[in-house]
DNA sequence: CATTTTTGCTAACGAACGTTTGCTTAAATT
DNA sequence: AATTTAAGCAAACGTTCGTTAGCAAAAATG
């Protein structure tokens, strides 16, 4: 059975910090609140981790990795431009609906950060727009997007407005994460492609 | 002539704590921080200001006033949706990289705020995203956007694509704030209108 | 020029911060 | 049952926080 406690009491600090950095922010948030959370004194926490900025470095490094490898799969895939997008937008909407807390923190309390860790954040944040900038970019080549499009600029447009999803979305809000997957991607595609005769009527 | 220096400290303190609390946040920024910007101690800020607390109020609030001054008049026109919409995002584009700071800090620091001006600032803000509603809803029933379009949401991804150009947008970047409404206009307006011929040659 | 007001300094207040220490209890291991 | 290990507490460390008090220089006002 191995051990039953140990490594829970971890994984909870995290899950309760995660909780109160998305709220109250890294700042504040103090190393009290969280153990009062869940019912310990300040100092106990220190059995557990070694430092608050530990905590925020794992739950921002969690939230990068699970950008990341949600969409690398997608732009290696052999899918089409508009297929990869719809998937991509798809992808970016799970991580910030099932781990809303650590992407709210990922995108707002990283400059708490040592200079280090934040640069490493930064660059991985860096490449995770390049890849949807590679998306927008081969639908171009390919001519299913429009050739005016202001890549990097549109990208940044995208992945604002899906990364505010993390600040206001409700698990039991009326909306499903694939609602507004739907809702996002109909409207967002609309903007990219060419104009061609609507396929379907109405 | 009245008075030259009088005020000025006070405005040259609200600027330098706006600049502060955009870059690092409220709790990031420490009175001895923002004194240390003017080469004062940090004491010497209490001349000039009640509380670290007021300059934030008065950092938001001047933002809150900005973003609802600027947009009511273009509601209350009798233009078109389709122009007020595009007068509506260069407005919202012009308050943010204009006063660039203040947008950052209302838009991620309300939190900070006491419950009452907190609940001040959040209705003002519900106010504004109401009125920005009110276009796409107009639209919808003139007939020049689509029907199905889920207003609030579009809303929602609009607004917060538009207020995350207040954190990257640079004055001396490549783009004008101008060229950014008008690639943003561009696409979604495209996202928005039914299909159509176009009306122009090109 | 005298005086009031503004501006800034130094020093300190009490509170809260992240973190450490030493001790105790509880759990797991032998 | 004895012993090692983990988990938590109470108290304190040194630092920083927002803010205040008392005093000095500077500026504006009469």
């Amino acid at each position: 059975m191995a051990r039953r406690t140990h490594g829970d009491r971890r994984k909870t600090i995290l899950r309760v910090a995660g909780r109160l950095f998305s709220q109250r922010g890294y700042y504040g948030t103090s190393i009290r609140d969280i153990a009062a959370a869940i019912r310990l004194q300040g100092g106990s926490l220190y059995a557990h981790i070694a430092s608050k900025e530990e905590l925020l470095w794992e739950i921002v490094d969690e939230a990068a990795q699970a950008f990341l490898s949600s969409l690398e799969p997608i732009v290696r895939s052999g899918r089409s431009p508009v297929e990869k997008l719809r998937l991509a937008v798809a992808a970016h909407l799970w991580v910030v609906t099932e781990r809303q807390d650590a992407a709210v923190v990922f995108n707002h309390e990283w400059k708490a950060l040592s200079p280090r860790r934040r640069a490493d954040i930064l660059a991985r944040r860096d490449a995770y727009e390049a890849l949807f900038r590679e998306i927008l970019q081969e639908g171009i080549e390919a001519g299913v997007f429009r050739a005016d499009l202001n890549v990097p600029l549109i990208t940044r447009f995208i992945l604002t407005a899906l990364n505010g999803v993390a600040v206001w979305y409700r698990p039991k809000g009326p909306l499903s994460p694939e609602q507004i997957a739907e809702a996002f991607t109909d409207w967002v595609m609309r903007g990219l492609r060419r104009c061609e005769p609507p396929e379907t009527s109405g």
